[in-house]
DNA sequence: CCATCAGGTTAACGAGCGCTAACGTCCCTG
DNA sequence: CAGGGACGTTAGCGCTCGTTAACCTGATGG
């Protein structure tokens, strides 16, 4: 029998560390030995698990961009056919939220380091973030049928600004605590879609 | 008699090319030698102008957090008198709108290059932005009584992500159009703050 | 009981970096 | 017309980095 969740693995703990340091000094700021050092082994063991720094990277950057679109879609499928597109764009905010509450520095690395990578990887992560956009256009689309398709992903791209500012939000544990924030961020979210049509008052 | 807004000294050439190589692709990512061929003169020529690389980052990142401080007092002594505390808000928000469109580049340094300075520099900077989101988060309170200091504070930090969004939302010349872009994006920044409040419906 | 292999180690290489040294060349000024 | 400062250049130093090579060890399994 396994254990619970199966005790996190190597790989895992290296990727959750590289995450790390790359969020809080760079990509080209954190040395493999760094990296190795944070999980209790030395620069070159790292080589046994990864063909490079960079594959690290890539890694992660089309992990959370994998992460993001499927839980998006798997959010529209569940929420879409029974409640209205408000409850699909709740959803939506809300799955996103969790996200960047939860995993801080990879929402950091996420529009950060992409350039970093290589042509194909670039190319992957990126079209995986394009489906997310589109996705979020257009359910939002339908709850503010006002708004023209290139104010709406205007709009996206800000409300995704506006939500991945959590790390400038004071570490968890402060201030208003992890409930109040989600919800503020959520209704500011939504505030701010709405206020998006011109023709709102 | 000097000429109209003196033609720009090497310095500024300089500091205005390193920027968007720095905003491009990171601090660490970019070498002297680049930065130097950007403005026609070659890597170690740069040291007749700064100390090091590091200064130009120092004086970049200390040059807009002082305008950014320096621009909103501006704007609520010539503001706040005349009209109402939302005037004031609309009147910073339209500053920080201007910014992040005109200067994408230095508004991407501004959260990402943080923590290369040296410590002196570093804490400058911090006291400055810190000054900056107080006198926001004063404004906003008053525009909306309901809102508590950390919430007003958090709602502030968002705010500023959304309006930062600015290097996402397509190259100048593309899709809105500035006047459009920078209307969705006041739009946007009022609405969110309008939302904030738990008590708003 | 020994072969294998996963997962480490240290040593060292080659490239690239920031920066300094030494030198050249205008241009301004007394 | 000296002389000096502003502003370049190229050569090269010292260091750090990512990566490879060579070796070690403990668990596994036929």
């Amino acid at each position: 029998m396994a254990t619970r969740t199966d005790a996190p693995t190597r790989r895992e703990q290296i990727l959750k560390e590289a995450a790390r340091l790359f969020a809080e000094r760079g990509f080209h700021g954190v040395g493999v030995d760094e990296i190795g050092a944070a999980v209790g082994i030395s620069g070159p063991g790292l080589y046994r698990h990864f063909p490079g720094k960079d594959a690290m990277l890539a890694e992660l950057l089309v992990g959370i961009s994998e992460q993001l679109l499927t839980g998006a879609r798997r959010r529209l499928a569940e929420t879409g056919g029974a409640a209205g597109p408000e409850a699909v764009l709740d959803s939506l905010i809300e799955g996103h939220i969790d996200f960047a509450l939860d995993d801080r520095p990879l929402i950091t690395l996420h529009d950060r380091e992409l350039d970093r990578l290589r042509d194909s990887d670039r190319k992957l992560v990126r079209q995986l973030q394009r489906q997310y956009v589109e996705l979020w256009v257009e359910v939002v689309r339908k709850v503010h049928p006002g708004l023209a398709e290139p104010a709406a992903r205007s709009a996206v791209h800000s409300v995704f600004g506006l939500l991945n500012s959590t790390p400038h939000l004071g570490r968890p544990g402060s201030s208003p605590g992890r409930a109040a924030t989600a919800g503020l961020l959520h209704r500011m979210a939504r505030g701010a879609f709405a206020a998006a049509s011109p023709a709102a008052g």
